[in-house]
DNA sequence: CTGGATCCCTCACGATACTG
DNA sequence: CAGTATCGTGAGGGATCCAG
């Protein structure tokens, strides 16, 4: 069948042929948090084509990534979960999203920030050294997103709300804020 | 110019379009292991074309991932390596390559073992907490390639030869050679 | 011989429309 | 809501050719 083989017997070629194709991470990243739906994920993923989505769900599901699940009445329907295997690629995209991160510059008109994508990124710029012995509850605001983030015990925690811009808040819990979420910088300057 | 962009200003989404084409990892995976001429490359990656190999490292070196460097005489010429900013790809290629390995299977008959693969296998599965106070040094072939591992200081070094197939040893060691690289569990079966 | 560039073919991707 | 059908384009694949 595939006959799009890298033709290597190696531990990331196979990774490759089953993670590599585009737009899988993205979905394999949108299922971190969570089951979800077809059309949930369609709306994270707005220029993805509905054929691809479908395929790709298909591939992953073959690969042993995710798994379909019958949802239980009353909001019959199908949502797609990461199966055991799906959930330890987490470390991963976390680490691969976190060094992209590190050269991203300013966003182009077409992009979009969901609401997925914030939080993954706050998990994975969290600096537990920085958050012993705090207790503290932050809100962030991008566009229509409002991203809830409560850290206690040295690990954060996190929920979602929908709203408008808005900055406030006191200067020095600002300054805790960025110790907690850090993105180290880039070691260099990247080409447009 | 790009317009297939994911259009999600997002860390891992960036990270896709610097490295996530077909390729791209694979080219990374070889330049981990130090600075190579196209032609190695391409002799590491047979079943990639030539066209391909080429647009990769134009793309790769515009991301800021590698560098093209000219090599002193006599052996003048072009060589590739990783740049700074590359070389923090070797956590994730390492980690994503071991999540590959669990759920590989049996070699197709089209399936090549490269030494760079072989090699980044040993330093992706090696176990430091097993190696403390062992000083003992591996050879590892598989078809005609010879990777000699040295275990020193709880840290793994490599070197290699040609050679063919040949097995022996002490089976003490070769105890001791599983606990030191191993791969974990698969957790559950890979279809085919 | 290295280090590619060029040509051509095929298929996967992507846009759009449509269906159970 | 959850996809399938259709179709055009362009990237990947393979072979060959060319310059230093």
């Amino acid at each position: 069948m595939r006959s799009r083989t890298y033709g290597q017997f190696c531990g990331l070629a196979h990774a490759l042929e089953l993670v590599g194709e585009r737009w899988a991470l993205l979905i394999v990243r949108d299922l971190v948090l969570g089951p979800k739906r077809f059309t949930d994920l369609h709306r994270g993923l707005r220029r993805i084509p509905t054929n691809i989505l479908s395929a790709r769900l298909k591939e992953l599901e073959a690969a042993g990534v995710i798994r379909r699940r019958l949802l239980p009445r009353p909001a019959a329907g199908v949502a797609y979960e990461l199966t055991e295997y799906g959930q330890e690629l987490e470390d991963v995209v976390l680490r691969l999203g976190l060094w992209g991160a590190k050269s991203l510059r300013d966003p182009l008109p077409v992009d979009i920030v969901t609401t997925d994508s914030l939080i993954l990124a706050l998990r994975a710029t969290f600096q537990p050294e920085a958050a012993r012995e705090l207790r503290a509850g932050f809100e962030l605001r991008v566009g229509e997103i409002v991203v809830h983030a409560r850290v206690e015990h040295g690990a954060p925690g996190d929920a979602v709300e929908s709203g408008s811009v808005h900055v406030a808040g006191d200067p020095d819990l600002l300054t805790r804020f960025v110790e907690l979420f850090r993105i180290p910088p880039a070691p260099f300057a990247a080409p447009a």
